[in-house]
DNA sequence: CAAAAGTCATTAGGATGCTAATCGTCAGCC
DNA sequence: GGCTGACGATTAGCATCCTAATGACTTTTG
């Protein structure tokens, strides 16, 4: 499931003849997207080769990632979390959070209960199993962010961080605002 | 299908703590990490969402934009192309590359046709149906990228494309290398 | 020339994640 | 107390993309 389908970039000039067709094309801005995608798809394979390798999805992974920040967060108010709280602080539906819960339970990896005051609610917390296994896998995750990271100095990291930010913060404004339906003609 | 599963990224202080526990956590290569996979969906979300809206999945995108280069290519040398080429400049299986172009040729967007001479292959190629929604849907896919990039100046994007293609050199040998099975200890 | 090996496209079956609909529970209001 | 509306979790059905196996065809080789 990769977000950019190319395989090759176009070089830039290719987008420079490209803009004659269409001036709504900005070569520069272009580019860059391109390559925000295409980087960020190769990043993720090296990563997720090692968790399929261990047997566990991506998404599976993050639930358990969530769920094992909040248990080591001194702030922590209750012992787990419920399936819509992990639902909102990841991209995915809560319905989708169900299925993940489903295949985490059945590895024995997260324990369900239920809420004892609120009976609508269910409780998810990490089994010692899940612990282990973070432990075990968590060293070589790290180890290939930083492999990853490898070519940059630590500036340039922050140069990179800084960039992106800019990014995100603008996208994030575009995604979350025109939820009014209409964002273009018809 | 995000690619990281975190809505809110970890703080800086938190990777420094994280990094007592597990000694191979390099926060500043890990933040990178993070926010380069965190923007790249939301930069990913926000282009995806005005094909959704013409009624394209991102993949079949993918697939017009490719024939669409090379029926533009001067150097082309034939027209179409074939679904192994196809899947080859792709980031997905022949396979896959079969149930998309069904499904294009369902809608009427490309044609297949037998090859005349090694009749195991079939050519793929645009129909003019595909040529005018490609026209219609361009503009706007063009002008996202570039609403996109807006915060950065023509120099900063330069920058990032600099970082990024470093990354993605390295992370390309990386994927492409250890195919020798054996990556990581079991 | 004919068998072996390789290539191409496709099919079958599985995993993942989505939207929409459903069921149970809680909280406000008469 | 008993409706009514809102919310939490789940289920059902769908789309996408994967791996592995299959059948048709071409090329190589004895």
């Amino acid at each position: 499931m990769p977000h950019l389908i190319l395989k090759n970039l176009p070089r830039y000039e290719c987008l420079l003849e490209a803009a004659n067709t269409f001036p709504e094309l900005d070569p520069s801005s272009c580019e860059a997207f391109l390559h925000l995608l295409r980087t960020g798809d190769e990043a993720f394979l090296y990563t997720e080769r090692n968790l399929t390798e261990h047997g566990i999805s991506h998404g599976r992974f993050g639930v358990l990632m969530l769920l094992w920040g909040q248990s080591h967060n001194p702030e922590a108010h209750r012992h787990g979390m419920t399936p819509a709280e992990l639902a909102d602080q990841s991209n995915v539906t809560r319905a989708t959070m169900t299925g993940l819960i489903d295949t985490l339970v059945r590895d024995a990896f997260v324990k369900r209960t239920a809420d004892k005051d609120d009976r609508r609610m269910m409780r998810v917390a990490l089994t010692p199993k899940a612990e282990k296994f973070l432990e075990r896998l968590l060293p070589g995750h790290f180890q290939r962010m930083a492999a990853l990271m490898n070519p940059l100095s630590q500036s340039e990291q922050k140069t990179l961080v800084k960039l992106l930010n800019k990014i995100l913060q603008h996208a994030s404004t575009l995604n979350a605002g025109p939820a009014s339906k209409s964002a273009a003609a018809r």
